[in-house]
DNA sequence: ACATAGTCTAGTAACTTAGTAGACTTAGTG
DNA sequence: CACTAAGTCTACTAAGTTACTAGACTATGT
């Protein structure tokens, strides 16, 4: 896997809006906190919300909250939704087609399997609170 | 970190060259082998050829093998060489250079820090051998 | 000299990424 | 009710990357 971008300025939305838990924080101030461009972070919010990831107000005094609990969010689940599977190929499909006719290819895909479990293991027990507040955890 | 058709390929062909340790193999019949694109492999073991991972013999009867055993040849010094670091973000210092001013991105870098590790040591512990011939390891 | 096989330079079509522009909708305030 | 602040949606685009291909050149064995 590769983290884009929008995969690590949601990783930096998300934790600007994991330090107020109390009420909901203004795009523009979550572009400013992070110095993100701000129409980018809009259309990131957005399919965080459509991963039900965040929750959003609209109108005057609007703007995002997490949805759940910073510890109830892990990296892996925001990375996924941002970036597709935490795999270090493109899909398991086409890399399975092949896998059929030669056993050094089924041994290929065994280690790469492993490679994406491990990366997987980390950020799936990465929650935003172990980024922003690790005393509270 | 992802791994690109090109690393895919390239990991294909030196399976291929470690099967045949006695001599060396024509392009064309590695490609014929794993059904890879002719040219394009030229090109990826001319990059491998540059790396000191294999050697070629040019004229009739030309062709590549190996530069060194399979068991010294790791799929993690393969796949840096074709797609570049293993970690899961673009390059080190575009990351670490927003972290000296909050504490939230040290510990975000760290993670990812991780998961290039572990990344890391299950593909610089895995050779070419690992891949084709488990039983002679 | 001729055939065979690697080398090198270029180019290109398709796709992805990282945005931007601007109109539209919703909700609070006076 | 008008105004304003804020999220939503559609569409576009510039730049870069990827996965190739074409074709000329060079080296080697017979």
């Amino acid at each position: 896997m590769r983290i884009s971008q929008r995969g690590l300025y949601a990783l930096q939305a998300l934790t600007v809006l994991a330090q107020h838990p109390a009420g909901v924080v203004k795009i523009k101030d979550i572009a400013a906190e992070e110095e993100l461009p701000e129409k980018f972070l809009e259309a990131i919010l957005l399919d965080l919300k459509r991963a039900r990831i965040v929750v959003s107000l609209r109108g005057a005094h609007g703007g995002y909250q997490l949805k759940r609990s910073p510890k109830k969010i892990s990296l892996g689940e925001i990375l996924r939704r941002i970036d597709g599977p935490l795999a270090p190929f493109e899909d398991a499909e086409s890399l399975r087609h092949r896998v059929s006719t030669d056993p050094k290819h089924r041994l290929l895909f065994r280690v790469l399997l492993d490679v994406r479990n491990a990366t997987a293991n980390i950020l799936d027990h990465t929650s935003l609170s172990d980024l922003c507040c690790p005393s509270r955890n």
